[in-house]
DNA sequence: GGCCAGGTCCAAT
DNA sequence: ATTGGACATGGC
């Protein structure tokens, strides 16, 4: 077996762990004081000592991509903190950052996600890849890779996945993408960007902001899913209901370019309070 | 058992 | 323009 070469890179301000467990990504394991991650066709270990991250199986190009780390993290947390009502998500998470995955995993992810939750959607995740991927090996342990849009299989095979009524979408989804649609995405400002999205079934604006902030880089996309509907409504609209739109007015106003890690901090932070109905913040 | 879940779509106000 | 139910499956 071919030794592995061990990658160090200089990551401060950041933290794994954080980084990972915050459910914007699904394809890890904890493995040891570190972590087993795929994606693309990587598969590689990774753990954190103080600011450096130790990786084997990935280069240091690709992870400097993935974990995004061209990210300016001191400024965007400086930016946040001047937000009061942020502080205690910030402080809890401290490093938690924004990934940059690839568009096509990333859709694939967030398509099963709808009325679901996160061990049921990396479950679908990883059933996909194992009926269609292919094998990769990292010393003795076997995983599968996640399937292309041409790897993919039909609807009825999804269904046989069990992913419920997902499954036309992430059919559909795939022949788009074949089409070339996630590439076009890329040059086109927020709000084409997040229309050609939403051309594809199954994508409305929730999931097309997940895609815009996890896949293409865009920090200003604010995704409203029901934590954050929670959450924000009862940090800023005194527990009263208001449209989704309004809220993602709301956090485009009040931090702008960076809204969406807000929104990452807000989420993880929401999740681990078990925010309860009756009980004021 | 029925209700609801990292939503979206469609029909009926 | 807004609202309610259906959609598969699974967990509680």
């Amino acid at each position: 077996m071919a030794k592995r070469t061990v990658c160090l890179l200089q990551a401060p301000h950041f933290d794994l762990r954080h980084t990972l467990e915050s459910g914007q990504y699904f394809r890890w394991t904890r493995e040891g004081d570190g972590f087993l991650v795929q994606h693309g066709p990587r598969l590689f270990l990774i753990r954190q000592e103080g600011g450096t991250l130790v990786s084997e199986g990935a280069d240091e190009a690709f992870l400097h991509d993935f974990f995004a780390l061209d990210h300016d993290f001191p400024e965007i947390e400086q930016d946040l903190r001047k937000d009061r009502s942020l502080r205690p998500a910030l402080e809890a998470y401290p490093g938690l950052r924004i990934l940059r995955q690839d568009p096509w995993e990333c859709l694939c992810a967030f398509l099963t996600s709808m009325a679901s939750n996160i061990p049921r959607i990396t479950r679908n995740v990883e059933d996909m890849a194992r009926t269609y991927g292919r094998r990769i090996k990292f010393g003795s342990r076997v995983r599968h890779v996640f399937p292309g849009p041409e790897e993919l299989g039909d609807e009825a095979g999804l269904r046989a996945l069990k992913v419920g009524f997902r499954a036309r979408y992430l059919a559909q989804a795939a022949r788009l993408a074949r089409g070339g649609l996630l590439d076009e995405i890329r040059q086109l400002d927020l709000d084409d960007a997040r229309a050609a999205l939403m051309v594809l079934p199954g994508v409305a604006e929730k999931v097309a902001d997940c895609l815009l902030l996890f896949a293409y880089g865009r920090l200003e996309a604010f995704p409203v899913d029901t934590w954050i509907r929670k959450v924000m409504t009862r940090l800023y609209f005194k527990g009263r209901r208001v449209p989704d739109a309004a809220i993602r007015a709301f956090a485009a106003d009040r931090w702008g370019g960076i809204a969406g890690y807000a929104q990452q901090y807000l989420y993880h932070w929401s999740r681990s309070m078990k925010l309860d109905a009756r009980r004021s913040l």
